[in-house]
DNA sequence: ACCCAGGTGGCCC
DNA sequence: GGGCCACATGGG
């Protein structure tokens, strides 16, 4: 059996052979990356694109403007994104609160050290792991690995054999968990921005066309690394 | 008419 | 800690 880094690796390696880059977060300021992070939760990223595009069109693309702009507006305009009254108040609270604490410095927020950053983001409403981890990888340039559904779902396939990535429940059971997945990863890799950033990426561009509901890889781009079904 | 999408938080036991 | 549930639009 391959170590975990070489496996890793290799994963990688057929990943980015079959798609290439990926020239992530598809934003075009560090402003809207952020607000896309939240946009995205459990939402798919064509609706997310209506979203943004009705901001941008209502000038709110940037930070200081959400968190100066009215929530019904704020609702109103991110309505295809789906959840946008939950939507319109985190993303009013996430700004309001960087502006009103730190005066939108983004830039001294993700000076900070990686697990304050992260602890920090973490502590606010609306902001989950995978949030956290999304705006200090794509918008901070951090090292940490962000993990997603399809993360979970193409790993399981890949080893279920061996579950390094899950962890046993006080019941025994193997389960599902965030934080060992990225640790995983974290462990295993090397420690590299630009690597995390591309493999989230490529894991993302995988899934939303392989190992969703199909029985088995045909034609995917990691047959013979994969292990078949679930 | 389903089912799913680059999650998160609240509530119950 | 684990199991449900609400949140909501748009595309297949």
């Amino acid at each position: 059996m391959i170590s975990d880094k070489k496996f890793l690796m290799q994963v990688y390696d057929a990943l980015f052979k079959r798609y290439g880059p990926r020239h992530w977060w598809p934003g075009d300021t560090r402003d809207e990356i952020l607000i896309g992070a939240i946009l995205t939760q459990n939402t798919a990223w064509t609706n997310v694109e209506k979203a943004i595009a009705n901001l941008k069109g209502a000038g709110l693309l940037t930070a200081k403007a959400v968190a100066g702009a009215d929530v019904g507006t704020l609702a109103r305009l991110i309505r295809p994104a789906g959840y946008f009254n939950q939507k319109a108040v985190r993303l009013k609270e996430f700004f309001g609160h960087f502006e009103a604490q730190r005066n939108g410095d983004f830039d001294a927020f993700f000076s900070q050290p990686l697990d304050v950053a992260r602890a920090r983001l973490l502590a606010l409403c609306g902001i989950g792991p995978e949030t956290a981890d999304s705006m200090l990888l794509y918008a901070g340039n951090l090292p940490t690995f962000v993990i997603d559904a399809y993360t979970f779902r193409i790993f399981k396939r890949l080893r279920l054999d061996k579950r390094a990535y899950q962890r046993r429940t006080p019941k025994g059971l193997w389960k599902d968990d965030y934080e060992t997945f990225r640790q995983y990863f974290l462990k295993n890799l090397p420690e590299d921005v630009r690597l995390y950033n591309e493999y989230h990426a490529l894991l993302v561009e995988h899934g939303k066309t392989h190992c969703r509901s199909k029985p088995a890889c045909e034609g995917c781009a990691l047959a013979g690394i994969c292990g078949g079904p679930l």
